[in-house]
DNA sequence: CGATCATCAGACGTTTCAGATATGGATCAT
DNA sequence: ATGATCCATATCTGAAACGTCTGATGATCG
């Protein structure tokens, strides 16, 4: 069986057109390296070099072998480096996933853009989605991270590391009778208001701490309506159909229309950021990416 | 240092998904093949498996690995298969040198066309040159073989193996007294006659065999030219500047203006065709090609 | 929930083979 | 002729690859 040895040995020879000098430059001795190269004569069935009374010479044969020998040699080394280069993460696919309100918190954008930078050769894909969505693709291995709201129920088997709490903000019509003041108001104050809130099965964390939070301010808020997807509900305040409890970070998005106040009087009520992923201990681009996020966070 | 050996244990091991089942189809233990597999994580430095409780499974930098090995493995066997081809001769480079003379002889250019078929992956190159210059090219190692006419001086080291003798025949000056008779004349003819004769040094033998024929004949031939190259000679026979003497395969070239006659009285006057290369024993393509000729000597 | 099965890792003895040393034989230069 | 150079052959040694046995661990099933 033909080993990488015969070839590097071979390569050698041929390059110094001499056993001794070539056995020198191995670090070996001359016989050995004679029965070396006999030996891959006898694999290949074919003499490679012409023995010559002054060192030898490659028959036509071994200018052949001579010339793919160098690829194949220089192909080994290159592999190695690419699986290394995978293992630290510098290469390789990486598909994270988002809910629709993780997608414009800042800590998320500037870990995505710092990771491509980075590594360049690291093909990101993007994918936004419910969070039950996220957790069954998460599962299925079509992705290897998500970005996903509340705490998942039916996340068993997976590592759900939680990354930061942001403040929840209320979203209001233009023309409200509560905007343009100080910017800042109380919970109770809505509880007469028509709610507009995300639908439940595609993110039943955020919905469950609203209802608790106006139930702690002394009120059940009505519900006027369930947009199917976060950014919705901000087109519904706008159009004037109701108010809106959102994660601080969507503040920055459609601000046409819509004004947004500080909750003074809703302690426990903020929306959780986790980071879902499959494996204990993570390597390569995965790991490399989890521990942007855990930097980021302190930011 | 990393082996071939590494490599397929690995190759097996992935595409099983299982240690032990890879052991088996490598016909070898599982232990053994651990260690191996092992081994080859402490070159490459990164973990290539995960070990699961039902087999194992690549991790990131294992997958990018295999892509490679399986390529790698693959063009091992390729460049085996190619050093053996050429060493059989379907395969390599080809420097074929022939002297003006020979080049219209119709074995040599059969033979050229034929290796040329039979070989389609052999880069065959012709040369044109004169004898000596030949020989040196073919010891400089610029030609594999040369077809060359008269036994050569300076040949020493080199096989000059005579292929056939073929007859000479007088060209005439179409409206020359003897032309358009029988097609057979007498070299005693020709006695008063002025001849046209290629150059001696660059084809040394042919001359001679001329001259000794004439003498043999009862005459002395006056050499009014000499000319560069044997095909030369044709031209200025056409012009009608006097005859000559020229190997009977050149019959077929040049008609215009030139009439061919049978020599009836040189029995000793030929031109011998030979075959002149380096090597005593010379395989590859260079072999067959030798052997090609040896066969259409028969015919 | 314990017993059994499957799988991988570790320890130890054996064998194989790459490599070292010594020697022989051929060619070339002096 | 003689020494130098270089490759091939013969024999020996040591490392390592392989085999067998055993242990540990997690999964499956009654």
């Amino acid at each position: 069986m033909i080993e990488l040895r015969h070839l590097r040995y071979f390569l050698a020879v041929a390059e110094e057109g001499h056993v001794t000098r070539a056995a020198e430059r191995l670090g070996i001795q001359q016989p050995p390296l004679s029965q070396q190269i006999r030996a891959l004569e006898r694999e290949v069935g074919e003499s490679l070099f012409r023995r010559l009374p002054r060192g030898v010479e490659l028959t036509d044969a071994g200018r052949t072998l001579l010339e793919k020998v160098r690829l194949i040699l220089r192909d080994v080394d290159l592999a190695v480096d690419a699986a290394r280069r995978t293992a630290r993460g510098e290469q390789g696919r990486l598909a994270i996933g988002f809910t629709g309100s993780a997608a414009f918190h800042p800590l998320v954008s500037s870990v995505v853009r710092a990771s491509r930078q980075a590594s360049p050769d690291v093909a990101l894909t993007l994918e936004e989605g419910g969070t039950s969505d996220l957790i069954e693709a998460l599962r299925a291995g079509r992705l290897d991270a998500a970005f996903v709201r509340a705490p998942v129920d039916g996340a068993t088997g997976l590592v759900v590391e939680p990354i930061l709490i942001e403040d929840m903000v209320a979203a209001l019509p233009e023309q409200h009778r509560l905007a343009g003041g100080t910017g800042r108001i109380r919970l109770a104050d809505l509880s007469e208001e028509a709610f507009i809130l995300y639908r439940r099965p595609s993110g039943p964390g955020l919905y469950d701490g609203i209802i608790a939070a106006c139930r702690a301010a002394g009120f059940s808020p009505r519900v006027s309506q369930e947009a199917p997807r976060t950014v919705s509900t901000l087109s519904l305040v706008a159009a004037g159909l109701g108010v809106s409890i959102v994660p601080e970070s969507m503040a920055r998005l459609e601000t046409n229309g819509i004004a947004y106040a500080r909750l003074d009087d809703a302690p426990g009520l903020g929306a959780p950021l986790h980071l879902a992923y499959r494996e204990a201990r993570p390597g390569g681009a995965l790991g490399r990416f989890i521990a942007r996020v855990r930097e980021s966070r302190g930011d």
